[in-house]
DNA sequence: GTCTATACGTCGATAGAC
DNA sequence: GTCTATCGACGTATAGAC
């Protein structure tokens, strides 16, 4: 489900926050990132997060605002392009791109079911943290492989009878869709499914 | 991305349960269902409904074992076949079939995020009746559109050359993913892109 | 500014009365 | 079979110590 090619936006600056503040909260946010990758997912509440980092749960909020948007923080720091482990080859699909991120993103437990509950929540109302963080990945996502998509059409590499905001919106959803599908029993078969969608979309098909 | 096709399986029966028990269990149901397609998604608390349908809480926990069990069957009740508006149209292709099932599921205001909620809690451990309901959709779901791929493919309708389980997890995942892409931002070219994917999954393409 | 202590309201679940 | 009562845990908010 996750599958970013890394989603990184400006940094999370906030006003009145001075350097030792941002220190800390970045210290925190590295600790809490470690027990997500130690523990999985499970134990994701404040209280739960507070014990394991070593601090009072009240001061997570007062550096995050709220668990939500601790999530948030979380899923994206271990989605920062600084700890993706390989360089992004500039000559793949943007399938090949997808099913590599994905690859990345599933060696880090926890981090699939931290993005689901995201998504799932963000569809909720009264969860704006969420729903932002949700809008502006599919959003950027989206635009970025649409841009990919049209540079590989003009070199022939992809049909060049097919829209490519579609394309984008579909290799996403695919992407999204089938990780679920293969957390949940691990027969589904994801990764030809991707590799069917990558040839289906390729000039000699 | 609930597109079912509807997903009947055998009758809830438990042991032990006997004929007063059940008709009161599904006149709960019956008003929880009614309660979700009027209010959606929110107030889905234990609490929540139990208030609006007019009993406890603990008779609902009672009659359901919990509330992911009573979200679960909420869902299977309201995309029950007897409830689906319109026959399936036997020749639509696997993708027309999802496009259709989409279309009359999203008309239940709140049914795609009880959806999502559902599998997203599936993903997460120890929450076993959530996981068996995503499980077992996902598997029945694409075998049979794996059958109907073999049968398209044998007609000529679908490309030969093509793996019809890969088809099946691709169709899925596509349909959900671009559900769930839509509900976000409304924006998302959904239609476009599940049209594309039938397009592209036809001989002459 | 940073952080603890504490309290509030709600949650899902359960025990036991009737 | 259905209720009341109660439990422990949750996210959030706030007061005030440092």
């Amino acid at each position: 489900m996750p599958a970013d090619t890394s989603d990184h936006a400006e940094p999370p600056r906030q006003r009145g926050a001075y350097a030792k503040g941002i220190a800390r909260r970045q210290e925190i946010l590295d600790r809490a990132i470690e027990v997500f990758a130690e523990r999985g997912a499970d134990r994701t509440s404040l209280r739960a997060i507070a014990r394991e980092v070593g601090v009072t749960h009240a001061a997570l909020t007062h550096y995050f605002g709220s668990l939500e948007e601790l999530l948030v923080a979380v899923y994206q720091e271990s989605t920062a392009p600084e700890r993706q482990p390989s360089s992004p080859a500039d000559d793949a699909t943007p399938v090949e791109m997808m099913i590599e991120s994905a690859r990345i993103n599933r060696a880090i437990p926890g981090l699939v079911q931290l993005y689901s509950t995201l998504v799932a929540t963000a569809l909720e109302e009264g969860h704006p943290a969420a729903r932002t963080f949700a809008t502006d990945r599919f959003t950027r996502l989206r635009g970025r492989l649409a841009d990919i998509v049209r540079e590989q059409q003009a070199d022939g590499r992809i049909r060049k009878d097919i829209d490519p905001d579609a394309v984008a919106a579909l290799v996403v959803a695919a992407s999204d869709g089938l990780q679920t599908q293969w957390l949940l029993d691990g027969t589904a078969p994801q990764h030809e499914a991707l590799a069917l969608l990558d040839r289906l979309l390729r000039p000699e098909s």
